[in-house]
DNA sequence: TTTAAAGGTAAAGCACGCTTTACAAAGGAG
DNA sequence: CTCCTTTGTAAAGCGTGCTTTACCTTTAAA
């Protein structure tokens, strides 16, 4: 799975020690998924898509074949 | 998180053995879903919206506060 | 030059997602 | 009644999602 998590915080100016508060996850958190480590779970993967203000599918892309 | 994949496996006339089949999983894994022991990862999810034919917030939903 | 903010790595620990195997109960078909 | 399908439970085992703590590097501001 990619993401556009590091696009989208960039746009809006945030740090990830910000963007993890807003998700109520830790700073680590934030970075794993933003550098492909692991995805985010199903709950926070909604968390994610609310604070961006978009879907899912706009934001995580499965790996295409 | 909520989930209408019994609703939605139901209108198709599908099994779970079948459904696990479609999703490449096992059936454990669909009955502990469909009957909300944990939440899917999100790689899952994202099968499981395609399979469907609908976007994954049209398919799961999170509680309400 | 010192300090702080921002991004990153590492490692240990816990809970969850998914697997496999086995067994059980209910319903319909023969 | 017997057989098969469907749904469900249980339990053990493995990898991943997330946490906390600690430390390092780069950049920019004072």
């Amino acid at each position: 799975m990619n993401n556009s998590l590091k696009d989208l915080r960039a746009e809006r100016g945030w740090s990830q020690a910000h963007l993890a508060e807003l998700l109520d996850v830790s700073r680590q958190t934030v970075i794993s998924i933003e550098n492909g480590k692991y995805d985010p779970s199903l709950p926070l993967a909604f968390r994610i898509a609310r604070v961006f203000g978009q879907p899912i599918e706009a934001i995580f892309q499965e790996d295409e074949a």
